[in-house]
DNA sequence: TCTATTAGGGAATGATTGTTCCCGATTATC
DNA sequence: GATAATCGGGAACAATCATTCCCTAATAGA
C-alpha cells in the first residue's frame, strides 16, 4: 500500500539522518526481530560497532555450521556469488544506471527474492560495497606480502593497482572511486564508507613507508603522511584513467612513482 | 545561404545515425519506444565530422553578431549562463541522478524550452561537457602562464588542480572524472570526449616538461611521457579524493609531487 | 497585414522505475 | 499432520522519468 511504502521510506531516511548527526550506536530490529533482514542503511556512520551486512551474513553462516539453523525455508542461492554478480553490474554501470531488472538478471534472482534478502536497492549496493572493499583489501595485502622490505612491498602494491586499473578489470572500474564520484555528494552513508576506505588504504601505504624507514629501504626524510596521501591520489587516478581505457604501463609508471620515495 | 540551428541539428543527427555501428550496448536512459528519435550515443567514435551542438550554437551566435539573424523568435536566455547552471547540477549529481526536472529548475527554463534548445538530456550533457572542458582548460593555462620556467609553470598547474579539488569546488566535482567513471563504459560518445580531454591535458603537461628541459629547470633524464601520464593520474585522483571530502594540502602535496621532476 | 519560422511554457504521454503483494514451496518444531 | 516461519518467483502498483504536443508570443520578410 502506498501509505506503508511512504512511511517506511520516511522512517529509513529519518533514521539515517539522525545517525549522521549524533552517532547512535546499534540499529533497531537488526538481530533479534529479523535475523535474516539486514537494514544496513540505518547503520551508525561513526560507531565502531558497525555490523555490515556481510559480517552479519558470515555470522549466520557460522551459526548454521553450528547446526543451529534459522527457522523457515533456507536460502537457496549463495550470497557471496550473488553479491559478486551484483558487484559487477554496479562497477560497470554505477548505482543509478543499474536498475532492479539489471540487478535481478545479473544475480539470477527474482525481484521478490532480492527484496527478501535486502531491504532495497541501496542495501544491495552497500552489501556489494562491503564485499568489494573486503576482496580488494585482501588482494592488496597479498601483493604487499610479496616484498622483502618496505620499499619493495610498496612497489608491489602500486604495481597491483596498475594491473587492476587496466584491461577488462580496469574497464569494469573501482567501486570506491565510482561511489565517491557518483554518490558521496548526496549519500552520507556511502560517503562515510568511501572516506573510511580511503583512509584505510592511506594508512596501509603510510605503514609500508614506516616499515621502509625501519628497514632502511626508504630514507627517513620521506614524509609518510604526505607521500601516502599523494599515492592515494595516484591509485585513485589510475582507476579513473583505466576506466577511460587509456593504456597504463605498470613498470614504467611505478618506476616514476617510486621517485617519491627518494 | 543561412543554415538554421534546426538544420544543423538534423544534419548532425543524420551523420550520427549513418555512422551508427552494431549498437554496442544501448545507453541506459534511452527508450526503445521512440524509434524516430535516436540518442547521441550512436555517434561514431572516430569520425572527425562531429559537430557538437554547442559549437553549432556559437557559430549561430557569431552569425547573429554579423547582423544576420536567423528567422523566428529570438532566444531569450543566455546559453552560456544556462549551461553553467546545468553544469553545476551534472557535476554535483552526475548524469543519471539528474532529472529533467532538476535540469529545468537549475537552468530556469521550462521543459519545452530545454527540448527546443537541445535534442535531449544527453545533448544537454554533451554541451555542458564542452563548456566545462573549455573553461577548465582556460583556467589551467592561465595558471601555467604565471610561471617563469617549465618547472614553475608545472608547479602552478598542479597547485591549481589541488585548489580546484578542494572545498566547495572539489565537492562539486570534475565533470571529466564524473563522465569517465559514470558513463565511459556505456557511452561511446562520452568516452571519446573523456579520452580526448585526458590526452589534451597529458600533452599539455608533457609540453611543460619539455619546456623545462629546454630552459634547464627540469633535468633532461626526466621522461616527459611517463611523468605526464603519472601526473594525469595524480590530478584525476585528487578530484576523486576531493569529492570524498578528504582535505588536501596544496603546498605539501605538490611539494612531494615535484620530486617526480628530480 | 499576412505568412513563415522559431522560442517559451506547461500539460499530456507512455515507458520505466523501485517497491510491494501474494501465492506456492520448503524447512523446523510441535 | 499441523503450525509457524522463511524463501522463490512474478504480477501488480504508484511514482517518476524523459519526451512530445500544443498553444501562445515574438521576429523577419513579403
Amino acid at each position: 500500500m502506498t501509505v506503508t511504502l511512504r512511511c517506511a521510506l520516511r522512517g529509513a531516511r529519518a533514521v539515517e539522518q539522525a545517525s549522521k548527526g549524533d552517532g547512535v550506536g546499534g540499529f533497531p530490529g537488526c538481530k533479534p526481530a529479523a535475523p535474516h533482514f539486514y537494514p544496513i542503511t540505518t547503520t551508525c556512520l561513526y560507531s565502531e560497532t558497525i555490523i555490515p551486512y556481510y559480517a552479519a551474513m558470515q555470522k549466520a553462516v557460522r551459526r548454521s555450521q553450528a547446526s543451529v539453523r534459522p527457522p523457515g525455508r533456507p536460502r537457496e542461492f549463495d550470497m557471496d556469488t550473488a553479491l559478486d554478480r551484483a558487484l559487477r553490474v554496479f562497477r560497470e554501470r554505477g548505482y543509478h544506471a543499474t536498475s532492479i531488472g539489471d540487478l535481478t538478471s545479473a544475480m539470477r534472482l527474482a525481484t521478490g527474492s532480492v527484496y527478501k534478502a535486502f531491504r532495497d536497492k541501496h542495501a544491495v549496493f552497500l552489501a556489494a560495497f562491503e564485499r568489494y572493499t573486503g576482496l580488494r583489501q585482501e588482494q592488496t595485502r597479498s601483493a604487499a606480502a610479496r616484498g622483502e622490505n618496505g620499499r619493495e612491498r610498496l612497489r608491489n602494491v602500486l604495481l597491483s593497482y596498475v594491473e587492476h586499473s587496466q584491461g577488462i578489470e580496469g574497464r569494469r572500474g573501482c567501486l570506491v572511486v565510482g561511489s565517491a564520484v557518483e554518490l558521496s555528494a548526496v549519500d552520507p552513508a556511502i560517503r562515510a564508507r568511501v572516506e573510511a576506505q580511503l583512509k584505510t588504504n592511506e594508512d596501509f601505504i603510510a605503514g609500508l613507508i614506516h616499515e621502509g624507514h625501519a628497514d632502511g629501504s626508504i630514507p627517513g626524510h620521506v614524509d609518510a603522511g604526505d607521500t601516502a596521501r599523494l599515492m592515494i591520489c595516484i591509485t585513485q587516478g589510475m582507476r579513473v584513467v583505466g576506466k577511460a581505457r587509456l593504456p597504463l604501463d605498470g613498470p614504467r609508471l611505478v618506476g616514476v612513482a617510486m621517485k617519491l620515495l627518494a
